[in-house]
DNA sequence: GCTTATTGGTTCGATATTGGTTCAGATTGA
DNA sequence: TCAATCTGAACCAATATCGAACCAATAAGC
């Protein structure tokens, strides 16, 4: 009669989590990022004492597979659970970090010529205001909206719309990734701060029609970017 | 059961209020300027604290589907709502070719680099053999099937998958309708020596190792090839 | 003009949620 | 028995959300 005692429930309870950690991230939504069901949730759905939930969420995280914030929740991070393998296909998702900051070092200050000739002067208004807005924001979250609107706008202002199928493409790539996992812990204040003056030295050039200087100021805010994540 | 929390009221609302304002977007009157409720009046049609309200309409805002002002109210801006939310999938969207090659003008040069620090020997053998094999072609229609071949290894030996992605996308356009009616009347046989010549230039270059020079091969080749499409 | 009402923007204290921690008591298995 | 482990519950601290008042720009009525 020991198949229901506390003890083997437990060991139940870890083994069913686990499955459903995983199939939430298999299945469900692969986008990392996801918010998980808390660890009271998790307690009532599978009828298993929370120390146990929070023994395996606890295995989870040195895995690597979620994330967990006090007064948040915990999320689903970049790598997959249970050693699931990358998912095959050449989609844009298995692009590392390190790959995209790469390629977006060579490309994206080529494309401030483009910019410079044929963004419009409505282009530079709405510029304006994503930079204004941001730095207005008061949280985070807002900040990094208008930074994203920001980046729309400076895409859209090419007027090429392969270039912005490629600007969208390293938008979706940065909204995957083990990507969200880092910003987290890299956007601190100040550096928020950096990020704004960066982004009004390329607005600026830009309007002034200094290709120029726009390219090496894309350069140097990206580069600040690369050694922000990876310290190099 | 917590369900109706005013946590998760909140969570339920956002997706809510998003919806109606695209449906009123979509369906109501598609003229931009539309004045939409206020936020007290969502708040209360919605059931929903003012706060989330605030937040779906800032996203909407980011997302340039709504304009905000003081005193006067929320009003539907030109852009449709949900932009971005479209992915940026197989679906290449009607570029033209004018578009595509200013693209590639700008971005190709920019990732001789990359291939001169990443290729390998394979890499180079490969390219080689392309070359080969183009200028042995009996047939149009051959040649341009390692043309083909060779764009496809040079993106590859930038060992980056997100340029790789990138170059895909560029050959997936060319292959598209429009492009292929020009290609037929442009490609004479001295063109076609004039490009293996320019072809070479370019792997001897990167065989070498030498960035600069390589970028200005691609370069040429590429003003060359545009002023066969389009005379100028 | 002036006043008043409306409306988006802001602030702030109170409240709720959530992962992290502690601990006395029960359970387990040698 | 007895040491090790698990349990349940309370408590803690970080965070998010709420509610309500207040602010500033605009519009409406006089």
């Amino acid at each position: 009669m020991a198949a229901d005692t506390s003890r083997s429930r437990a060991r139940e309870g870890a083994k069913r989590i686990r499955e459903f950690i995983v199939a939430a991230a298999v299945e469900g939504t692969p986008a990392p990022g996801t918010k998980l069901p808390t660890e009271r949730e998790l307690v009532k759905r599978f009828n298993v004492p929370r120390n146990a939930v929070r023994k395996t969420l606890a295995e989870l995280e040195a895995e690597g597979s979620i994330t967990r914030h006090v007064g948040r929740g915990t999320f689903l991070a970049g790598r997959a659970p249970g050693g699931i393998g990358e998912i095959p296909g050449d989609n844009v998702s298995h692009t590392s970090p390190a790959e995209l900051m790469d390629a977006r070092l060579r490309i994206e200050p080529a494309l401030a010529e483009l910019i410079v000739t044929n963004a419009t002067a409505a282009d530079f208004e709405r510029m304006e205001a994503c930079l204004e807005k941001a730095e207005k924001a008061a949280t985070l979250d807002e900040f990094e909206l208008w930074d994203a609107a920001l980046h729309q706008v400076l895409a859209e202002a090419t007027h090429n719309r392969f270039v912005i199928r490629i600007l969208d493409m390293v938008t979706a790539v940065r909204r995957q990734a083990e990507w969200g996992k880092l910003k987290d812990r890299i956007v601190t204040p100040e550096r928020r701060i950096r990020y704004q003056e960066e982004h009004r030295d390329i607005v600026g050039a830009l309007k002034e029609r200094d290709a120029e200087r726009a390219r090496a100021s894309i350069v140097a805010h990206l580069q600040h970017a690369r050694r922000n994540l990876f310290g190099f």
